[in-house]
This record gives structure tokens, sequence and C-alpha cells, in this order.
DNA sequence: CAATAGATCATCT
DNA sequence: GATGATCTATTGC
């Protein structure tokens, strides 16, 4: 199991982003807020690559800064930022150490805990909403900076492969949310999954 | 259904 | 001082 985990961030990011579709997510509430210790999780059903060196909408592109200094750690491990002064944002590191790359969670469709995401995102939010969408599945997994840097094979935040029989072929697409490179099909969806973050239309681009 | 405004802050210029 | 890998509520068709 142990080298199933650590083949699960091995090879090219495109390849991880495709790998982690069905992968579980696991993650114990910490000490000192409600619902310490539980463990809540869900099966990864959307993944976008940010690609190394040649990827202007990967936060490593203009090199290591104090912020994106994970992104240029070892692969496993976790990158989390906070986007809009609002919401956490969960990426995986992938390549060598050196190299700035990653790969962002975007939705999970709910396992375990269901009660305890709701506690966090709201009484009535449907199951299939309540981790879909990167800004969303951080909330109701109280994902925040503690988690910058995490180890992804252990710990409050970890990661197990899809069982070889659950494994899904995934759909591809154009990334979300992006000004630029958008375009470029990295997105990996689990395309029979309702958690699916919707497709918005683009942020509009400077005349 | 589609478009848009506003929330709110760590990080970078 | 500007900038977002977002989300929700609200408006208007």
């Amino acid at each position: 199991m142990k080298q199933q985990v650590e083949e699960l961030f091995s090879g090219p990011t495109i390849d991880v982003a495709r790998r982690l579709i069905g992968a579980t997510l696991y993650r114990t509430i910490p000490k000192g807020e409600p619902g310490a210790g539980k463990i809540l999780s869900g099966r990864i059903v959307e993944t976008e690559a940010y690609l190394p060196l040649v990827d202007p909408s990967c936060h490593a592109y203009r090199g290591p800064t104090k912020r994106t200094a994970n992104l240029f750690g070892r692969s496993g491990f976790a990158y989390v930022y906070l986007i809009y002064g609002v919401y956490y944002c969960l990426n995986v590191k992938t390549e060598p150490a050196g190299i700035g790359a990653a790969v962002l969670i975007r939705a999970l469709e709910p396992t375990s805990g269901i009660e305890e995401m709701r506690r966090r995102r709201g009484r009535h939010v449907p199951i299939e909403a309540l981790l879909s969408g990167p800004g969303n599945l951080c909330r109701a997994l109280s994902i925040d900076l503690r988690c910058d840097g995490a180890d992804l094979r252990s710990g409050g935040l970890r990661l197990r492969p899809a069982p070889q029989d659950e494994r899904v072929e995934p759909q591809v697409s154009g990334r979300i949310g992006l000004r630029v490179a958008a375009k470029w099909p990295l997105r990996f969806i689990d395309a029979n999954s309702l958690s699916i973050s919707p497709f918005r239309k683009r942020r509009q681009r400077s005349a």
C-alpha cells in the first residue's frame, strides 16, 4: 500500500492529475475545532494540472517565492494558498524537488463525515455539492494554510489511490477561472459524478 | 438561465 | 497599492 501511495504522485503532472481521479482524500479534523478527531473523506472527481516550466497559469511560473515554496519541494506534499481573500485551494505537489508544478483538487464526492461537512458548509447543502469547487471543498474539510506543506502520505490530510477495479477513464477539458492558458486540456473529471464544479464563463478578458 | 458585484487578505510589486 | 487557479446572492431576460 505504501508503495501504491508513492506511485500516486510519480510521473509527469498530467499523469498524476488523471490518476488522482477516483483517489480518496481523508481529512482528520484538527484539535480545537468542532468535530475534532473525526475523519471526513471524499472521492476525487475533478482535478487540474499546472505544468512545470511552460505554464503561465502555474503559481511556480515566475520562480519560487515565500508563498510558493512548497511548489518546489518534494512531490506528494500539499500546496495550499488563499484565493480572492476568501477561499483556500488545495494542490498536490508533483514532479521532482526543484521543479514547480502541482495538481489542483477541484471537487470530490463525499464518502464519510457528511454531517461535519454540512456543519461547515450549511445545513441544507445537497450532498453532491458539499465538496464541489476548490474553495468549497477546503471549507467543508477545514483545510487552510495550516495544511500548506503537509505530507499527503500520512497525518491529518492524506490520499489513497483508487482500487484497480474502481478506476474510471477521466474526461478532459479546458481549465476553469483562468485568464491565460485556460484552453489547455488539463482539466480531468469523472463525467459520471454529480459533484463536478459548474462550468463558469471564463472571466472577462481585457478588450 | 446568464451576467455581475462584492466579499476580503496574503503575497507580490 | 494591485492582484487573484472562487463563491454566493441578486439582478435582469
